[in-house]
DNA sequence: AGCACGCCGACT
DNA sequence: GTCGGCGTGCTC
């Protein structure tokens, strides 16, 4: 009576128990003594015979499930994951289900609960006091909703649930239990009946995806900023739900907006659940089981949403595919853009991948047929593309980083009462401090890198290893009060603003801004309302939103883009300067216009991006990608291993190299990263090669087990990382 | 990763 | 005399 379970420990094997009684099922839980602990633990297999001498073997405490938690086709996407990525198996489900699972709550949905209206409490309205104002809009929210009062429909207003009880003891209203029912798609009045009419290119997209609902296949959805991709995917979810389906659809980290899923629940009159990161663990939990009941009809989530279970699946978006964030960076490094394609596989759905600056991975999946290409090349509406050029600053004068054209082209924009928005990737006051009389610079003391300046708060702060110290009055090495802040952030880039346009009102949008919960509605309401003349932006207000008063997008700074170590610092840049550009004149009427100010304006890189477009871009970093046989030609894995010095990573990574040997995988390494030092620790790296993905992880998957038994692997912190996104 | 065992330094 | 530092070893 043996089982084979996934127990959450970072060790690369399964565990082997016994049992006694009725087999627990694939895909249960159970929880297992282990050394001296407890944990819960994911029935893996029913083996035969054990490796491991019986009387090692103990048996488990107890049975958490009686039927599997997963449905199978879930199940076998994440063994399929652990066994890709070569992650532990048991760390790998730890990561896939919501953590009061992991914590061996019973998979249990509490019951929800309804207040109806009863004789007496109808009775009663026309007597409630008139100054009575919150029993008088509990009554009115309920006669508008047919006398039923539903958890939803209370959610949905602030309501204060002591009325509810009040209520409840008067005996106007009842409590009963809601009977939880499979949703069923009707297209109803006041829902999906917005008059939409699709471009020509729009309607095509959905019409070459409609056939393939009930099997799998892949398509991406290549369309141009302003091109209307939400509308097809709007299409498309219509289509799945009439056909009694559920819809899941992965967006970036930051893409998660309230807006989306509004315009979602205007559309479409069903259960829809949105996954974020503000959700505690209960109301994670909860969305969880409805929506493996069936009971959810939309699942929007970022990359962790890959994971929900699904009773009906019919369709999953990818949204922005290109996005770094579907990467997980750390631990269970899984890409959750990769992964749907395969989920997609298993449960015989279609799959789109949209994005308007395609990866190089997609587009060379269209290449080799494994995904059909489908483009939107024309921007919905009247919205012309924007004007982009790029403007040579060498031997101009720049105020903060500010030329003089830019300054009176914004000026242009903004006499005819439009916005501008200036684009520049750096946080902070400054990205350095410098002492004017010995030359001193405020670096980190945990990183290889300097401290960013950040006046409001008077603080020095590390962008990498979030180290924060107060702003010294005196350089630490001369004592001299000269203390200088050198180059450009957006906090700098703001005061300049203000003070070159001082009757215009200005807004710094990036993370230090936002940090407030609600902080980023309000200012994407302000600019819609045109409170905001001039927008200061980093990368977060690149992609997703619509402001069509925005006419004017100003980079001040993509220097420091064009040359990076990475390989793919290419593609990042153009996808960056892309969506950037992309937000400029996305309404009728005034044309956009672009202005990318470069001291390196012959750069390949720009004049391809501006004189041809992404796409043929693109097709030229593919072809640098095959002629230097790098991803996605080749598959590559890189092994990350960090310590106190950098002795015991390069030790560590050199026997990884042994034991690499004769294996046919290109090795290159082991090298210290290309910084070195970061929150203190040491770290190094070792890459692998081969010119086929599978060869590649045959290699792998029956050494990689074996590196925790090398002595040199308990002296670091060590990881593999399969398909990296960054190569630092 | 946890967790315990184990063998040396500064404290009530 | 003991509390606790983190090195080492193990988990079916």
């Amino acid at each position: 009576m043996l089982i084979r379970l996934a127990v959450p420990t970072p060790l690369r094997r399964s565990f082997d128990y016994r049992y006694k009684g009725t087999a627990p099922a694939v895909g249960s839980r159970v929880v297992v003594p282990f050394g001296r602990q407890k944990l819960t633990a994911v029935v893996l297999s029913h083996p035969d015979s054990s490796q491991v001498p019986s009387s090692k073997l103990k048996y488990i405490d107890k049975v958490i499930d009686s039927e599997p938690l997963l449905p199978s086709v879930l199940f076998k996407l994440i063994r399929f994951a652990a066994d890709y990525y070569q992650h532990p198996i048991g760390e790998v489900f730890a990561n896939c289900l919501p953590t009061l699972l992991n914590k061996g709550e019973p998979a249990k949905l509490e019951p929800e609960w309804q207040w109806s209206l009863t004789p007496s409490g109808e009775d009663a309205i026309p007597k409630i006091r008139s100054n009575a104002v919150k029993q008088k809009q509990l009554f009115q929210l309920c006669l508008e909703h047919n006398g039923v009062l539903t958890e939803q429909v209370l959610g949905l207003h602030d309501f204060i649930p002591s009325y509810l009880k009040t209520f409840e003891e008067k005996g106007w209203l009842v409590r009963s239990e809601q009977k939880p029912s499979q949703v069923v798609y009707e297209p109803e009045a006041g829902y999906d009946t917005e008059n939409v009419t699709l471009t020509s290119e729009q309607e095509d997209a959905v019409d070459s995806i409609r056939p393939h609902f009930g099997s799998f296949k892949g398509f991406l959805l290549d369309g141009v900023t302003g091109s209307g991709k939400t509308e097809v995917y709007l299409q498309l979810i219509r289509e799945a739900l009439s056909r009694q389906q559920q819809v899941l659809m992965l967006v970036p980290e930051i893409g998660l907006t309230p807006q989306t899923v509004k315009r979602l629940e205007r559309r479409f009159n069903v259960p829809i659940a949105m996954l974020h990161s503000g959700l505690t663990d209960k109301q994670r939990l909860n969305i969880w089981l409805k929506a493996r009941a069936g009971q959810i009809s939309i699942v929007i989530g970022t990359r962790s949403a890959l994971f929900t279970p699904l009773a009906k699946p019919g369709l999953i978006i990818v949204d922005e595919e290109h996005d770094l964030s579907y990467k997980q960076q750390e631990g269970f490094r899984y890409s959750a853009r990769d992964l749907a394609i395969v989920r997609a596989q298993y449960e015989q759905t279609p799959i789109v991948l949209g994005s308007a600056t395609p990866s190089m991975e997609s587009l060379h999946n269209v290449e080799q047929g494994k995904l059909s290409l489908l483009r939107l090349t024309k921007r919905a509406g009247e919205a012309k593309p924007p004007h982009i050029k790029v403007l040579d600053v060498r031997q101009r004068h720049l105020n903060q980083g500010l030329s003089q054209p830019l300054i009176d082209n914004m000026r242009k924009h903004l006499a005819q009462n439009q916005q501008c928005m200036i684009f520049l990737n750096r946080r902070g006051f400054a990205p350095t401090l410098i002492c004017h009389e010995c030359g001193w610079i405020a670096d980190c003391q945990r990183c290889d890198r300097h401290m960013t300046y950040h006046q409001r708060f008077k603080r020095l702060h590390c962008h990498h290893c979030d180290k924060q110290v107060f702003m010294p009055k005196r350089c630490p090495e001369c004592q001299s009060p000269q203390l200088n802040p050198v180059g450009l952030g957006t906090e700098r880039l703001e005061e300049a603003l203000k003070e070159i346009f001082p009757d215009k009102s200005v807004a710094r949008i990036d993370r230090d801004s936002t940090r407030r919960k609600d902080s980023m509605q309000n200012f994407v309401e302000a600019i819609k309302n045109n409170e905001i003349d001039i927008l200061i932006g980093t990368q977060m207000l690149a992609k997703g939103h619509h402001f069509p008063k925005l006419s004017l997008v100003g980079v001040v700074d993509t220097d420091g883009c064009l040359f990076s170590a990475d390989f793919r610092a290419t593609e990042r840049t153009a996808q960056l300067l892309t969506q950037v550009a992309g937000r400029a004149g996305r309404s009728k009427g005034i044309k956009g216009e672009v202005v990318i100010q470069s001291h390196h304006p012959d750069h390949p890189l720009l004049v391809n991006l501006f004189t041809q477009d992404y796409q043929t871009l693109s097709r030229n970093i593919l072809a640098e990608r095959q002629e230097a046989q790098l991803p996605p030609y080749t598959a590559m894995a890189i092994f990350r291993a960090e310590a106190n010095t950098l002795e015991m990573p390069m030790t560590f990574l050199n026997d990884v190299k042994q034991q690499l040997k004769h294996t046919g995988l290109s090795v290159y390494g082991p090298y210290p990263a290309p910084m070195p030092k970061r929150a203190g620790k040491m770290r190094a790296q070792l890459m692998v090669q081969h010119a086929q993905r599978k060869r590649l992880q045959q290699a792998l998957s029956p050494i990689t087990p074996t590196l925790e038994q090398l002595p040199s692997s308990r002296k670091v912190r060590w990881s593999l990382d399969i398909d990296p996104q960054e190569v630092f």
